[in-house]
RNA sequence: GCCGCCUUAGCUCAGUUGGUUAGAGCGCCGGUUUGUGGAACCGGAGGUCCUUGGUUCGAGACCAAGAGGCGGUACCA
């Protein structure tokens, strides 16, 4: 390498942007699977098919301003020429509430509708957890009844079992908002700044309890925690007996919907918005029943509260209880795979008026990464057959042979290089192709067509030692009439 | 953002108290075998030892700063 050499050409350094993830092959077939999944059921049920831009402008994603120090915060923002803020979506429920408030004289409501696409945010990525990922969802814009509560729930359900989910091996939580208010109200945390700041951090809290259990739990609605690498963060500052009483509402959940929500009613029945919750829960609770979701899959949980600030109903939240391990062996654990909500507030930042929705949405990256570990998605990747070009004139040959295979469903193609057949032979086996089709000279000039079963050849492969015996074996392979093409290649695909 | 650990070939990693020309396995390329991938054997290519500065006769190794990666934690409208 000369120094001449080195100052002419810069290079740069093939690289991916951190967060940002390159999807191929099985993963990719089983996020496209899982997007289809979703998108069925949802239109099946009527859902209007809706796609909005990956930009907005940054006022209308949500309260979020970009500022002159860092417009880049949380969302990918840039400065359009006319000097407005364009930020990327971070989800699909501010678009939804734009495009609501933007068509609001024009739509049927109750408007339900699905969106599918990726989605963007501007934090620090980790296991699981990218910059950039797909999102499906459903909402409901337009009525409080919480019937709409009910069939996102049962949605949610439905794509769990629709992409191969038992009922054991998932399951939708279901909790409401208003009971954490009406017992944060009881212990004194009031309705003003102070207290919404302090309602958060208990809310983000009981967020963490899979993660940190009871005992940081309780040191975050207490005092503060020191977590194990000596970072400190600060705590709710709760009473003693506040935080039991908060902890005592998190372990209310029992395996029977009616025994949980009878908890409940035994805790906090008394107050008004306690009874008008209750009555939505009970709502929910006889029509999931009717419909014959049983008790081992969907729950009324308590301690599930979802991070998010906007909710301000019921909330859902689906996990998967299956352990998968990653690339590295190491264990996989995803927790939820989807969560929603009520969000009553949303539209109003548009319209002034209260538009009450709610809504489901997918973690489809998350969810696909782990059924794909798992195998239970995108299994379906298989090679293709691949016609080995051998003689340059032929192609046309070539061309009308994998045309035949595919008319009959099989894979195929043509091997589109310039090398030798070793090299061609190199290719379909590094692709994984199950079988070759080879027709050079002697096979063109006889009128014949010969496949290689490769899975085959690799097999009787392992049992040979010598190496002359290795290069005489081609017992994998066989020749037929030119006619016969599809219906050897056909055996030679059935095991 | 904060805390900890890490960075040597495409990948996984060795590299002695600081001492000539930095190694292995796997992978890759070629050959044995010019119409046959996968086994075996033989050969080959491939390195800014993350960067910059310092200590030293001499640094992959020691020191400092920076960058990047990993993990934890926080934030996540």
């Amino acid at each position: 390498m000369s120094k001449a050499k080195k100052q002419k050409s810069f290079r740069p350094k093939a690289r991916k942007a951190k967060g940002f993830e390159d999807r191929h092959g099985k993963l990719l077939r089983s996020e496209n699977a899982l997007i289809k999944a979703a998108s069925d059921i949802f239109d099946a049920h009527g859902f209007e098919p809706l796609s909005t831009p990956a930009f907005e402008y940054a006022d209308a994603l949500g309260k979020f301003l970009p500022d002159e120090e860092r417009p880049n915060a949380g969302v990918f923002a840039i400065e359009d020429d006319d000097k407005q803020w364009l930020a990327l979506r971070y989800d699909h429920t501010a678009p939804l509430a734009r495009f609501v408030a933007q068509n609001y004289d024009g739509l049927a409501k109750p408007f339900r509708r699905f969106s599918a696409g990726p989605v963007w945010r501007n934090e620090k990525p980790g296991p699981g957890r990218f910059r950039e990922f797909i999102q499906v969802d459903a909402d409901t814009v337009g009525t409080k009844s919480p019937a709409a509560d009910a069939e996102m729930i049962m949605l949610a359900a439905k794509v769990m079992q629709g992409v191969g989910l038992t009922s054991d091996e998932f399951t939708i939580y279901i909790n409401d908002r208003r009971l954490l208010d009406v017992l944060l109200a009881d212990l004194g945390v009031a309705d003003t700044t102070e207290g919404l700041l302090q309602k958060g951090i208990v809310v983000r809290a009981i967020d963490k309890l899979d993660r940190l259990g009871e005992r940081g739990v309780e040191l975050l609605l207490g005092s503060g925690r020191k977590d194990d690498s000596g970072d400190y963060t600060k705590g709710a500052g709760l009473t003693t007996a506040a935080i039991a009483k908060v902890l005592a509402f998190t372990r209310s959940g029992h395996q029977d919907r009616n025994n949980t929500l009878s908890a409940i009613e035994k805790l906090l029945g008394n107050s008004e918005l306690a009874k008008q919750s209750l009555n939505d829960l009970n709502m929910i609770n006889d029509l999931v029943t009717a419909a014959g979701w049983d008790e081992n899959c969907v729950f009324f949980e308590p301690s599930i509260v979802r991070g998010l600030g906007y909710y301000t109903g019921p909330v859902f939240e689906a996990n998967i209880n299956l352990q998968a391990t990653d690339a590295k062996g190491r264990p996989m654990n995803f927790g939820s795979v989807g969560g929603g909500g009520r969000y009553d507030g949303l539209v109003a930042r548009f319209k002034g008026i209260e538009v009450p929705a709610t809504g489901f949405s997918f973690g489809v990256s998350r969810f696909a990464a782990l059924m794909s570990s798992l195998d239970r998605l995108g299994d379906q990747d298989i090679a293709p057959v691949v016609v080995l070009a051998l003689e340059p004139d032929q192609m046309a040959s070539y061309f009308t042979m994998a045309e035949e295979l595919r008319a009959d469903n099989i894979r195929a193609e043509v091997y589109m290089g310039t090398s030798g057949m070793k090299a061609q032979m190199k290719y379909a086996d590094k692709r994984g192709a199950p079988a070759v089709v080879i027709v050079g000279e002697d096979e063109r000039m006889a009128g014949n067509i010969t496949v290689k079963n490769l899975n085959l050849g690799s097999k009787i492969s392992e049992q040979i030692t010598d190496n002359v015996q290795w290069r005489k074996a081609n017992a994998a392979q066989s020749t037929d009439k030119r006619s016969m093409l599809v219906n050897l290649v056909q055996k030679t695909l059935t095991p």
